[in-house]
DNA sequence: TGATTAGGAAACCTTCAGGTTTCATAAATA
DNA sequence: TATTTATGAAACCTGAAGGTTTCCTAATCA
């Protein structure tokens, strides 16, 4: 339904630039030109940028008689979100894991940290 | 503290062999043959993406006798949550507007999707 | 000990991502 | 209308990402 996502969000935030624009028009929409001011690279580079994110969903072009004004679209992001909540429960284990051992130097399964004490293999 | 990221993790996490890779070892722990043998690539370039996990962190390497077991390490991705609830407010917003749009037809600020009623601008 | 198995290192190839420069076009302005 | 401004499109360059193959070493096993 949305713009089709030619690029995925994963690939899109990967870069910093795409980053930081992300982060700049976050709370204003901006014409290309004000947006390349920002950034040590050509206009078109950001325009670039720029077209890749659009790409993924997560800014949105608006043609304002010459100028073309970006701004966030951050819905993609909720992909995002939903990848990341699988492994949510994994690091509270560790964390929880951690907290048991700062307390009681019981190392349950795998120390957190340092040397291991070399287990035996538990697949086959 | 923790293995320094030489890569970052966005960077690590943009391949999908690599978000692949971290589905598997999210539970188990595997050799890497073992791992290879889920890929249509050489145990090579799986090793390869291996050490870029490792290098962000994302992944520990055990050895084990003659093999290197590797499992998860999900603690960087916490980076990625800080990084993400920054924006949460917005798609919130968002989803708030478009309830607002869906219930009462109004649209307050923006359309949340369709033909655009060409805005005048609201940016000097 | 000799052969086999696990896995990393090195050299190499190919594609593509991120830049640049140049050109074209539409809107605004003098 | 002539000029300037905003921006996208096209062609090109370069480095690095993702693969492959080949080789080397350390454990294991017969």
């Amino acid at each position: 339904m949305a713009a089709a996502a030619k690029h995925d969000i994963f690939q899109a935030i990967a870069d910093p630039t795409r980053r930081e624009l992300l982060r700049l028009l976050s709370d204003r929409e901006l014409p290309v030109t004000a947006i390349s001011g920002h950034f040590p690279m050509s206009r078109t580079a950001v325009s670039k940028h720029l077209r890749i994110l659009s790409d993924a969903g997560l800014v949105r072009a608006e043609k304002v008689g010459r100028e073309t004004r970006y701004c966030l679209q951050p819905e993609p992001l909720m992909e995002l979100k939903r990848w990341l909540s699988y492994y949510e429960r994994y690091w509270e284990n560790k964390l929880a894991a951690l907290k048991h051992y700062v307390e009681t130097g019981q190392t349950d399964a795998e120390t957190p940290a340092g040397p291991q004490p070399v287990e035996e293999p538990s697949e086959k």
